[in-house]
DNA sequence: GCACATAGTATCAAAAAGGGTACTGCAATG
DNA sequence: CATTGCAGTACCCTTTTTGATACTATGTGC
Protein backbone atom coordinates (compact mmCIF):
# COMPACT_ATOMS: atom_id res chain seq x y z
CA UNK A 1 0.00 0.00 0.00
CA UNK A 2 1.55 3.34 -0.78
CA UNK A 3 0.39 4.56 2.55
CA UNK A 4 2.53 2.70 4.98
CA UNK A 5 -0.31 2.05 6.77
CA UNK A 6 1.01 -1.62 8.36
CA UNK A 7 2.67 -0.84 10.96
CA UNK A 8 5.93 0.54 11.84
CA UNK A 9 8.46 -1.27 11.69
CA UNK A 10 10.53 -1.75 14.95
CA UNK A 11 11.65 -5.09 13.17
CA UNK A 12 10.59 -8.11 14.97
CA UNK A 13 11.15 -11.17 12.50
CA UNK A 14 7.57 -10.94 11.01
CA UNK A 15 8.44 -7.45 10.01
CA UNK A 16 9.41 -8.09 6.49
CA UNK A 17 6.24 -10.56 6.37
CA UNK A 18 4.09 -7.82 7.44
CA UNK A 19 5.65 -5.50 5.00
CA UNK A 20 5.26 -7.84 1.84
CA UNK A 21 1.42 -8.64 2.65
CA UNK A 22 1.16 -4.42 3.25
CA UNK A 23 2.05 -4.03 -0.60
CA UNK A 24 -0.46 -6.87 -1.89
CA UNK A 25 -3.39 -6.45 0.69
CA UNK A 26 -6.07 -3.92 -0.66
CA UNK A 27 -9.49 -5.91 -1.87
CA UNK A 28 -8.08 -6.17 -5.22
CA UNK A 29 -4.29 -6.11 -5.68
CA UNK A 30 -3.31 -9.14 -5.60
CA UNK A 31 -6.07 -10.44 -7.83
CA UNK A 32 -4.42 -7.84 -10.44
CA UNK A 33 -0.61 -9.29 -9.81
CA UNK A 34 -1.80 -12.69 -10.24
CA UNK A 35 -3.49 -11.48 -13.40
CA UNK A 36 -1.02 -9.58 -14.65
CA UNK A 37 1.50 -12.74 -14.41
CA UNK A 38 0.39 -13.91 -17.35
CA UNK A 39 1.00 -11.07 -19.37
CA UNK A 40 0.76 -7.13 -19.86
CA UNK A 41 -3.19 -6.12 -20.14
CA UNK A 42 -5.28 -3.05 -20.58
CA UNK A 43 -7.32 -0.86 -18.21
CA UNK A 44 -10.81 -2.45 -19.56
CA UNK A 45 -9.17 -5.54 -20.22
CA UNK A 46 -8.41 -6.47 -16.39
CA UNK A 47 -11.88 -4.65 -15.50
CA UNK A 48 -13.70 -7.76 -17.63
CA UNK A 49 -11.14 -10.27 -15.58
CA UNK A 50 -12.45 -8.98 -12.27
CA UNK A 51 -15.43 -8.80 -12.56
CA UNK A 52 -17.13 -6.34 -9.51
CA UNK A 53 -14.13 -4.32 -9.62
CA UNK A 54 -15.64 -0.44 -10.30
CA UNK A 55 -13.32 1.53 -12.33
CA UNK A 56 -12.53 4.07 -9.65
CA UNK A 57 -11.07 0.98 -7.53
CA UNK A 58 -8.80 -0.42 -10.65
CA UNK A 59 -7.77 3.18 -10.84
CA UNK A 60 -6.74 3.15 -7.49
CA UNK A 61 -5.19 0.04 -6.98
CA UNK A 62 -3.45 -0.10 -9.99
CA UNK A 63 -1.58 3.46 -8.71
CA UNK A 64 -1.36 2.22 -5.69
CA UNK A 65 0.64 -0.90 -7.23
CA UNK A 66 2.63 1.55 -9.60
CA UNK A 67 3.49 3.65 -6.79
CA UNK A 68 5.11 0.97 -5.14
CA UNK A 69 6.76 -0.78 -7.92
CA UNK A 70 5.35 -3.47 -8.69
CA UNK A 71 3.42 -2.55 -11.77
CA UNK A 72 4.40 -0.48 -14.96
CA UNK A 73 2.04 1.64 -16.67
CA UNK A 74 2.92 2.30 -20.39
CA UNK A 75 0.42 5.34 -22.10
CA UNK A 76 -0.29 4.93 -25.97
CA UNK A 77 -0.81 8.49 -27.41
CA UNK A 78 -3.53 7.37 -29.45
CA UNK A 79 -6.58 8.33 -29.82
CA UNK A 80 -8.86 5.47 -28.69
CA UNK A 81 -7.08 5.77 -25.58
CA UNK A 82 -4.30 2.96 -25.07
CA UNK A 83 -2.84 2.06 -21.33
CA UNK A 84 -1.05 -0.86 -20.61
CA UNK A 85 -0.15 -2.54 -17.40
CA UNK A 86 2.40 -5.13 -16.61
CA UNK A 87 4.68 -6.40 -13.67
CA UNK A 88 7.97 -4.71 -13.13
CA UNK A 89 10.50 -6.63 -12.26
CA UNK A 90 9.89 -6.08 -8.35
CA UNK A 91 6.40 -6.88 -9.26
CA UNK A 92 7.70 -10.43 -11.27
CA UNK A 93 9.52 -10.98 -8.36
CA UNK A 94 6.69 -11.31 -6.46
CA UNK A 95 5.31 -14.51 -7.98
CA UNK A 96 6.70 -17.31 -5.85
CA UNK A 97 4.14 -15.57 -3.49
CA UNK A 98 1.48 -14.63 -5.35
CA UNK A 99 1.84 -18.81 -6.22
CA UNK A 100 2.23 -19.51 -2.92
CA UNK A 101 -0.94 -18.01 -2.15
CA UNK A 102 -3.22 -19.28 -4.88
CA UNK A 103 -1.85 -22.50 -3.79
CA UNK A 104 -3.15 -22.69 -1.15
CA UNK A 105 -5.77 -20.90 -1.86
CA UNK A 106 -6.50 -23.89 -4.43
CA UNK A 107 -6.05 -26.46 -1.82
CA UNK A 108 -7.76 -24.79 1.42
CA UNK A 109 -10.20 -22.91 0.44
CA UNK A 110 -13.69 -24.12 -0.87
CA UNK A 111 -13.67 -21.79 -3.76
CA UNK A 112 -16.71 -19.70 -1.76
CA UNK A 113 -13.86 -17.59 0.18
CA UNK A 114 -14.00 -19.55 3.29
CA UNK A 115 -11.29 -22.25 4.62
CA UNK A 116 -12.92 -25.63 4.48
CA UNK A 117 -14.13 -27.05 7.33
CA UNK A 118 -12.12 -28.91 9.37
CA UNK A 119 -13.93 -31.80 10.61
CA UNK A 120 -13.66 -30.94 14.03
CA UNK A 121 -12.59 -34.57 16.29
CA UNK A 122 -14.85 -34.92 18.70
CA UNK A 123 -16.46 -31.97 20.16
CA UNK A 124 -19.45 -31.58 21.80
CA UNK A 125 -19.30 -27.65 21.53
CA UNK A 126 -17.10 -26.92 18.32
CA UNK A 127 -18.33 -23.24 18.54
CA UNK A 128 -17.31 -22.55 21.61
CA UNK A 129 -15.38 -19.87 23.32
CA UNK A 130 -14.19 -22.16 25.94
CA UNK A 131 -14.45 -19.46 28.64
CA UNK A 132 -13.36 -20.87 31.48
CA UNK B 1 0.48 -27.17 -7.72
CA UNK B 2 -0.06 -26.63 -11.17
CA UNK B 3 -3.41 -27.73 -11.97
CA UNK B 4 -4.78 -30.09 -9.00
CA UNK B 5 -8.49 -30.31 -9.98
CA UNK B 6 -9.88 -27.58 -11.83
CA UNK B 7 -12.73 -26.00 -9.55
CA UNK B 8 -15.60 -26.40 -12.79
CA UNK B 9 -16.29 -22.80 -11.70
CA UNK B 10 -16.40 -19.62 -12.59
CA UNK B 11 -14.95 -17.59 -10.85
CA UNK B 12 -11.52 -16.40 -12.18
CA UNK B 13 -8.44 -17.68 -11.27
CA UNK B 14 -7.43 -15.27 -8.91
CA UNK B 15 -10.37 -16.05 -6.54
CA UNK B 16 -8.05 -18.32 -4.16
CA UNK B 17 -5.39 -15.70 -4.78
CA UNK B 18 -7.70 -13.43 -3.04
CA UNK B 19 -9.21 -15.54 -0.55
CA UNK B 20 -6.13 -16.36 0.43
CA UNK B 21 -4.70 -13.04 1.15
CA UNK B 22 -8.28 -12.03 2.49
CA UNK B 23 -7.28 -14.68 5.58
CA UNK B 24 -3.87 -12.84 6.23
CA UNK B 25 -4.57 -9.54 5.54
CA UNK B 26 -5.68 -7.12 8.53
CA UNK B 27 -2.60 -5.37 9.89
CA UNK B 28 -1.81 -8.08 12.34
CA UNK B 29 -2.03 -11.47 11.35
CA UNK B 30 0.50 -11.98 9.29
CA UNK B 31 2.72 -11.30 11.90
CA UNK B 32 0.90 -13.37 14.75
CA UNK B 33 0.76 -15.87 12.15
CA UNK B 34 4.63 -15.86 12.07
CA UNK B 35 5.27 -15.46 15.53
CA UNK B 36 3.20 -18.73 15.94
CA UNK B 37 5.24 -21.15 13.00
CA UNK B 38 7.93 -21.01 15.98
CA UNK B 39 5.45 -22.23 18.58
CA UNK B 40 2.69 -21.68 21.17
CA UNK B 41 2.33 -18.62 22.68
CA UNK B 42 0.87 -16.84 25.64
CA UNK B 43 -1.25 -13.45 24.70
CA UNK B 44 1.30 -11.39 26.12
CA UNK B 45 4.22 -13.02 25.38
CA UNK B 46 2.87 -12.38 21.85
CA UNK B 47 1.87 -8.93 22.72
CA UNK B 48 5.49 -8.76 23.63
CA UNK B 49 6.68 -10.20 20.52
CA UNK B 50 4.73 -7.34 18.42
CA UNK B 51 5.56 -4.14 19.99
CA UNK B 52 2.32 -1.27 19.54
CA UNK B 53 -0.12 -3.60 19.55
CA UNK B 54 -2.58 -3.22 21.54
CA UNK B 55 -4.72 -5.42 23.46
CA UNK B 56 -7.83 -4.79 21.84
CA UNK B 57 -6.60 -4.97 18.38
CA UNK B 58 -4.28 -8.22 19.68
CA UNK B 59 -7.48 -9.69 21.10
CA UNK B 60 -9.46 -8.53 17.66
CA UNK B 61 -7.38 -10.48 15.18
CA UNK B 62 -6.42 -13.01 17.14
CA UNK B 63 -10.22 -13.70 16.93
CA UNK B 64 -10.59 -13.59 13.49
CA UNK B 65 -8.04 -15.99 12.83
CA UNK B 66 -9.27 -18.24 15.35
CA UNK B 67 -12.74 -17.84 13.21
CA UNK B 68 -11.00 -18.64 10.24
CA UNK B 69 -9.34 -21.74 11.84
CA UNK B 70 -6.39 -20.67 11.08
CA UNK B 71 -5.31 -20.66 15.13
CA UNK B 72 -5.94 -22.29 18.25
CA UNK B 73 -7.03 -21.13 21.26
CA UNK B 74 -6.79 -23.17 24.35
CA UNK B 75 -7.84 -22.06 27.52
CA UNK B 76 -6.33 -23.21 31.03
CA UNK B 77 -8.68 -22.75 33.75
CA UNK B 78 -6.34 -21.35 36.19
CA UNK B 79 -6.38 -18.39 38.55
CA UNK B 80 -3.75 -16.30 36.79
CA UNK B 81 -5.30 -17.14 33.42
CA UNK B 82 -3.72 -18.67 30.96
CA UNK B 83 -4.67 -18.62 27.37
CA UNK B 84 -2.13 -20.16 24.61
CA UNK B 85 -2.34 -19.59 21.40
CA UNK B 86 -1.48 -22.08 18.21
CA UNK B 87 -1.53 -22.48 14.61
CA UNK B 88 -4.23 -25.50 13.83
CA UNK B 89 -3.19 -27.77 11.07
CA UNK B 90 -4.47 -25.29 8.43
CA UNK B 91 -2.91 -22.33 9.88
CA UNK B 92 0.32 -24.67 9.40
CA UNK B 93 -0.44 -24.94 6.40
CA UNK B 94 0.05 -21.36 5.86
CA UNK B 95 3.63 -22.13 6.29
CA UNK B 96 5.17 -21.77 3.06
CA UNK B 97 3.17 -18.47 2.34
CA UNK B 98 4.16 -16.76 5.64
CA UNK B 99 7.50 -18.15 4.26
CA UNK B 100 7.42 -16.44 0.71
CA UNK B 101 5.70 -13.48 1.92
CA UNK B 102 9.21 -13.10 4.31
CA UNK B 103 11.80 -13.98 1.44
CA UNK B 104 9.91 -11.29 -0.76
CA UNK B 105 10.07 -9.33 2.01
CA UNK B 106 13.40 -9.69 3.32
CA UNK B 107 14.93 -9.09 -0.08
CA UNK B 108 12.58 -6.43 -1.44
CA UNK B 109 11.92 -4.09 0.99
CA UNK B 110 14.70 -1.85 3.14
CA UNK B 111 13.43 -3.22 6.24
CA UNK B 112 11.17 0.23 6.10
CA UNK B 113 8.42 -1.13 5.11
CA UNK B 114 9.29 0.75 1.50
CA UNK B 115 9.94 -1.21 -1.47
CA UNK B 116 13.67 -0.99 -1.97
CA UNK B 117 14.58 1.72 -4.53
CA UNK B 118 14.98 0.68 -8.36
CA UNK B 119 17.89 2.68 -10.05
CA UNK B 120 16.15 4.47 -12.70
CA UNK B 121 17.54 4.08 -15.90
CA UNK B 122 18.47 7.43 -16.71
CA UNK B 123 14.53 9.07 -16.46
CA UNK B 124 14.77 13.23 -15.80
CA UNK B 125 11.29 12.71 -14.76
CA UNK B 126 11.12 9.86 -12.64
CA UNK B 127 7.60 11.04 -11.72
CA UNK B 128 5.63 12.03 -14.80
CA UNK B 129 2.31 10.36 -14.74
CA UNK B 130 3.14 9.92 -18.79
CA UNK B 131 -0.41 11.61 -19.79
CA UNK B 132 -1.44 11.52 -23.28
C1' DG C 1 -26.76 13.07 -35.34
C1' DC C 2 -26.21 9.17 -32.17
C1' DA C 3 -24.27 5.56 -29.74
C1' DC C 4 -20.03 3.00 -28.55
C1' DA C 5 -15.57 2.14 -26.87
C1' DT C 6 -11.34 3.68 -24.30
C1' DA C 7 -9.38 5.16 -19.71
C1' DG C 8 -10.25 7.11 -16.58
C1' DT C 9 -12.37 11.37 -12.80
C1' DA C 10 -15.51 13.61 -9.64
C1' DT C 11 -18.56 13.56 -6.13
C1' DC C 12 -20.94 11.86 -2.84
C1' DA C 13 -21.67 8.43 0.80
C1' DA C 14 -21.19 4.30 3.83
C1' DA C 15 -18.68 0.89 5.97
C1' DA C 16 -14.72 -1.13 7.79
C1' DA C 17 -10.60 -1.09 10.04
C1' DG C 18 -7.61 0.62 13.32
C1' DG C 19 -6.63 2.85 17.72
C1' DG C 20 -6.47 4.72 22.90
C1' DT C 21 -7.57 4.38 27.44
C1' DA C 22 -9.60 2.75 31.21
C1' DC C 23 -11.45 -1.14 33.65
C1' DT C 24 -12.52 -6.04 35.25
C1' DG C 25 -11.45 -10.37 38.78
C1' DC C 26 -8.30 -12.89 41.11
C1' DA C 27 -3.95 -14.75 43.13
C1' DA C 28 0.70 -14.16 44.30
C1' DT C 29 4.15 -10.86 45.66
C1' DG C 30 6.19 -7.14 48.52
C1' DC D 1 -2.52 -3.41 52.43
C1' DA D 2 -1.09 -2.07 47.75
C1' DT D 3 0.81 -3.61 43.48
C1' DT D 4 1.54 -6.50 39.69
C1' DG D 5 0.48 -9.70 36.04
C1' DC D 6 -2.85 -12.35 33.33
C1' DA D 7 -6.25 -12.02 29.47
C1' DG D 8 -8.93 -9.72 27.97
C1' DT D 9 -13.58 -5.95 27.58
C1' DA D 10 -16.04 -1.65 27.05
C1' DC D 11 -16.50 2.59 25.11
C1' DC D 12 -15.69 5.93 21.87
C1' DC D 13 -13.29 7.98 18.31
C1' DT D 14 -10.55 8.75 13.78
C1' DT D 15 -8.78 7.19 9.62
C1' DT D 16 -8.94 4.37 5.65
C1' DT D 17 -11.15 1.92 2.41
C1' DT D 18 -14.67 0.76 -0.55
C1' DG D 19 -18.60 1.79 -3.18
C1' DA D 20 -22.25 3.59 -6.88
C1' DT D 21 -23.05 6.90 -10.28
C1' DA D 22 -22.46 10.08 -13.39
C1' DC D 23 -19.31 12.49 -16.27
C1' DT D 24 -15.04 13.84 -19.22
C1' DA D 25 -12.69 13.64 -24.21
C1' DT D 26 -12.05 11.68 -28.61
C1' DG D 27 -12.44 8.96 -32.90
C1' DT D 28 -15.10 5.34 -35.26
C1' DG D 29 -19.19 3.03 -36.93
C1' DC D 30 -24.31 3.39 -38.36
Amino acid sequence: MAKARHSRFDCSPGCSVEAAIGLIDGKWKSVILFHLLSGTLRFNEIRRHIVNVTPRMLTNQLRELEDDGLVERKVYAQVPPKVEYSLSPLGRSMQPVLHALKAWGDSNIGLYGKPKEVPPPQQADPGERTGA
